[in-house]
DNA sequence: GGTGCCATGTAACGAGTTACATGATTGG
DNA sequence: CCAATCATGTAACTCGTTACATGGCACC
């Protein structure tokens, strides 16, 4: 249910919107702690709808499609809620480029190195995104909401995790190189 | 495939070993990047041996259960080796606590301050191991072989990243308990 | 006599990925 | 005219989790 509560939490601080809406949420903001696939949103919707987690109501549009908006009910407040305040463990890691590591020695080191810079710039373009959003979105960190507070921390953590990657791939690229 | 790979790579820089073998590498070293129960290594082993990626032989043993001893094949190192080759994107982070904090509003900040202190004391724990690991396993650094470079390589990355953790929920401790 | 380690599995289910599928409108 | 955006889905498959299952040996 990681999913359901992920959607159920964006219905939540935002307003109610289309599977359509909760995917493009989900790119550009929840992505960087929880990423989802248009498929999985559209399942899991109905699945929160069988539930009464989740109501719907279908908006009638003119020059576009019909969409079906949705909105938090009472129960999926309270499910959320309860989910909200168990404690919850660290997620495990599935690193695929930390197994290539492991036994990196079996290609050339050019070509793990080669990677490990991809790597590098990867991180480094999605850290400029995450920074330019924490610019423009809380400039006035002093007097931020409650649920502004949240919102930060949760990009907070995005930053903290690109640029962790950015000095690991540093230290990598070191350490290689130097023989 | 990315278990079965990560089963691969364990066989070539270690010894080759019984699935229950590889459940405890897995658990000791392997898991701060790929974690795995050990129903997954079972099945992922009977897979693999179907695609001849390993062979497997049975030792008798006495006074203690048989087992069945697994070996990476010349297949197997070549899919292994072409895996390793291609490049890969970072991982999907799915963080349960940041889905938590987006809502957090929606219960009291006590609750959210003691479970971030938890969180802060499990990731301390493990940062301990981790960096116990670095002493005992790699005491001289300048001269390690690149195989030992690899290994240690994704040791920082552990180490990183539980570092990382811990400066996060001290920020956020920090900022949620001063209003 | 109970706990924990060694050693291996099956079965059912839940979650995530990939591929396929449709169809209108807007802008270059 | 082609690509992108809006909008929603189904189907098949793989991967991960939870529960169930067995059985001997060593140690306290």
């Amino acid at each position: 249910m990681g999913l359901g509560f992920a959607i159920l939490a964006s219905l939540v601080v935002e307003s109610p919107c289309s599977g359509y809406d909760l995917v493009k949420r989900f790119d550009e903001r929840v992505s960087c702690f929880w990423a989802a696939s248009h498929q999985q949103v559209y399942r899991e919707l109905r699945q929160l709808k069988e539930r009464d987690w989740v109501s719907c109501e279908t908006v009638i549009q003119t020059g576009r499609p019909n969409k079906q908006v949705y909105c938090i009910t009472a129960l999926g407040q309270a499910q959320l809620t309860e989910w909200i305040e168990a404690s919850s463990e660290p997620t495990a890691i599935r690193e695929e480029l930390m197994v290539k590591m492991l036994a990196g020695h079996l290609v050339s080191e050019q070509k793990i190195l080669d990677e490990l810079k991809r790597r590098y710039e990867i991180h480094q373009e999605k850290l400029i995104t995450l920074k330019d959003m924490e610019c423009k979105d809380f400039p006035d960190l002093p007097h931020l909401s409650l649920e502004k507070k949240f919102l930060y921390l949760t990009l907070r953590r995005g930053i903290r995790y690109e640029t962790d990657w950015i000095a690991w791939c540093e230290e990598a690229i070191q350490l290689l190189g130097t023989n």
